[in-house]
DNA sequence: AGAAACGACATGAAAAATTTATAAGCGTGT
DNA sequence: ACACGCTTATAAATTTTTCATGTCGTTTCT
């Protein structure tokens, strides 16, 4: 799984948006809506990452940020802050309490995906979610390399992208609508049936020396990365 | 049981279809037909998800889940608003007074049944429903998979959804026209002894190791799942 | 009660329909 | 020219439906 991302933010409508997203993207996430309860959850959930909202109701974002600092179990978690503006004075406060990064509104998803990534690449490489790992294939985001049993294997992009998304959530069925928003973008209209194609061709790639079989073909629903598959 | 799902929308005629279709879906649905009664049906039967009409009369969509916000109890319900048109501006305000998500109409059932397991998929697993059990047997939907045993067990298409339904509701006898309807879909012909040929498949292969079939053939009404059935 | 008749269900197999896999062609950008 | 991606056609696989036949339980008649 994923690193766990914890996000201190009271605007519903922004931390759902968080959550939904970065859920997508691997993250394991919960939320806190201030920074008493976020002070809580750390404790409890000892999150890999602290995304926190500037502006927070009851214990500043700063001030949560120095408590941070202090305790000895969360000294090493990283903190990226979320502000409004992109004012070089919260900026250098921010840093200041010992953020490690700061992200202003608005912005996207895939560019605080990145950053999240970044720090995590310091702190927690494995975490960073560069590199996902099902039985003995491994995927390297960073690198742009699948390795399967220790050997390369060369995809296309394409197909590079594709096993991307169904690693992220092995064993889930994706429909092929959802493997096209994935993996082609929203709003390309591409055939369905390309789909069972790239299926094909990640296919041959991955198993190419008598290897099982990883895919799973659900018939009338999609596709699925599987571990066992027996009739 | 399913989870609790409070349906707010003034229009009979579509409150009705969602507690028709949600029911069939396994969720315990009840509804109020204005803001008004929404607040008091929440209070009393603490629903674990919120469906409600953008347009009320007396307290409209927007104002009745800002009240649900504020309140210590409601806070956590998610909400699900159904718009008229997928006017953007709408979406925002609705995602901005804290809707979890929202569908437009006019909306297929099956979209609105993802989306309402998506969104209780992140504030309470265990209700989405995801997986049902049965004994020693567990369907999930996710996985699109069963086992029996710790066993998988391959299931068609069909299959699937007919112990789908018949998990739906365990120890309840479903004649062979309901499970036409909900297997099959409701305007779709089909003889109707071809529900035994599919039971006697499902059957088949649920029982391929000498377990004692969980199925019950009640004469002349149809099957059900066995509840004095153990282990 | 026993036998016959009847309705309902189970099952196997063939036919039909659906869905997926694969190969080949075409286009595009490098 | 090459690598890659999209589409399409056709083959292959799987699933669904129908139908014929056998079995089982109930009811009815003697």
């Amino acid at each position: 799984m994923g690193a766990k991302v914890l996000v201190v933010e009271d605007e519903e409508a922004i931390s759902q948006l968080l959550a939904y997203n970065l859920g997508k993207e691997g993250f394991s996430v919960s939320i806190s809506a201030d920074g008493d309860e976020a002070m809580i959850a750390v404790d409890e959930q000892k999150p890999d990452l602290v995304l926190m909202d500037w502006m927070l109701p009851n214990v500043s974002g700063i001030e949560l940020c120095r408590r941070l600092r202090t305790g000895n179990e969360t000294r090493d978690i990283p903190v990226i802050m979320l502000t409004a503006r992109g004012e070089e004075e919260d900026r250098v406060r921010g840093l200041d309490v010992g953020a490690d990064d700061y992200v202003t509104k608005p912005f996207s998803m895939s560019e605080l995906v990145a950053r999240m990534r970044a720090v995590l690449r310091r702190t927690a490489p494995a975490l960073a979610g560069d590199v996902a790992t099902f039985a003995d294939i491994v995927l390297d985001r960073q690198l742009c390399r699948v390795r399967r049993a220790q050997r390369d294997v060369h995809l296309g992009p394409t197909e590079f992208r594709l096993l991307d998304v169904l690693m992220q959530r092995p064993g889930r069925v994706f429909s092929r609508e959802q493997l096209l928003d994935r993996v082609w973008g929203q709003d390309v209209y591409v055939e369905i049936r390309t789909v069972d194609v790239h299926i094909g061709r990640l296919r041959k790639a991955i198993n190419k020396r008598g290897d099982r079989d990883p895919i799973r073909t659900v018939r009338s629903s999609g596709y699925a990365l599987d571990e066992t598959y027996s009739g």
